[in-house]
DNA sequence: GCCTGAGGTTAACCGTCGTTCACTCCAATG
DNA sequence: CATTGGAGTGAACGACGGTTAACCTCAGGC
């Protein structure tokens, strides 16, 4: 929803440089916004530092976006909507193998966590200071990302009710989001294998 | 530090009124602020909101702390001593049967989560907008209350490097402060349970 | 060769918010 | 009883930061 925005103005400016590896200038901003907001929170970096961070002075970001709040609303939208769709199809494309879905399920979690330590921090972190009709949608988006775990947990705990299913579904994602407090002593793969192992054993104890 | 400082000029009015369960106007201020701070983030909070929290006008916050900054200080300051103190004292309670250490350790840290939930929040979401010196301050003290557990997990598992402990504790620790997250439909015994359950599980994997 | 429109720039505007000031008020002290 | 000092109030100040306005530039279509 939000891609077919972006896309509708920019189709032919995609069509030209995407191969081009250099991404547009409204995808410039959003990633360095995320690195920003990630390292000193949304409400400390002004928009100036934004547009510095790009090459550009602070306006010129009214240009690509309306606000900085829709800034922020297009960045946590973003990533509620990839792990959403990221966990559905992962869930889908495994039989109905209970062990192996939540395999799939974790392996997908510690990657997107690894790979993005800033949007993790900043999906958290701010969804606060976002007006109140956006963080709702963001926040229907995680729930739905969460019933995808809890539908795979309870299968996995019987006995267990569906709340005490979401707890450990949290408790789950706070154990593989921590990626960005212990900031990169180990390398990629290590950490990858035991974020996996300790969530595993988490999830199933 | 932090507690003589405030006793100083509150030593009678303490004596006088603290068995009569009510906290001083400071003990108040904090409280409020610790509250209002977790849910909205320390920038969104204004200084008028903290004072009208405690029936006060914000000008009123000056009467008892320096600046805002400083009272943020102080909240940060106050939780990393208390995990400290707690958590080597809980080991340094325990003879040195491991297991016995963790389980410690694992209550500790549940039963301060599950007690301070705003605590735990603001801890890790503000540390940013304070001041460089305080915030190096407090790095320490946490810096020094996982070392607590990176000890105890590097002898449960020598074969594991001293980067690895620590990326355990933080996981640890991102699995059970995940309770602000999983906001109370499980009572609180069933939640402690859960929580120790899976850290243990985690710890040991 | 205009002209349009996208993307930038600088300067100014304006609301918010931390902080200070001058002043009350009142309880305790001598 | 006068006085001192801690606590609080309302008003004002000043800085910062998001947003807007006015103006510039330049690539590409007619």
């Amino acid at each position: 929803m939000t891609s077919t925005r972006v896309d509708r103005g920019a189709t032919r400016d995609t069509a030209l440089h995407a191969d081009a590896e250099r991404p547009s200038r409204r995808e410039q901003i959003l990633q360095a916004a995320a690195q920003l907001f990630a390292e000193r929170g949304s409400r400390a970096v002004g928009v100036d530092d934004v547009g510095a961070a790009v090459g550009v002075t602070g306006p010129a970001i009214y240009r690509h976006f309306a606000s900085k709040d829709a800034m922020l609303a297009e960045m946590l939208l973003r990533i509620s909507e990839r792990l959403l769709a990221g966990g559905s199809e992962v869930v889908a494309g495994t039989g109905d193998d209970v062990t192996g879905q939540l395999r799939a399920l974790i392996a997908f979690q510690v990657d997107f966590a690894l790979g993005n330590p800033a949007l993790i921090t900043v999906q958290d972190r701010d969804l606060g200071t976002l007006a109140e009709a956006d963080a709702a949608q963001v926040r229907r988006l995680q729930r739905r990302y969460v019933e995808v775990w809890v539908a795979v947990l309870a299968r996995l705990h019987p006995a267990a009710d569906a709340a005490a299913c979401r707890a450990r579904a949290h408790a789950i994602f706070g154990l593989i989001n921590s990626t960005p407090h212990s900031a990169g002593r180990l390398s990629r793969s290590a950490m990858g294998a035991l974020l996996s192992d300790m969530a595993w054993a988490a999830a199933t104890a």
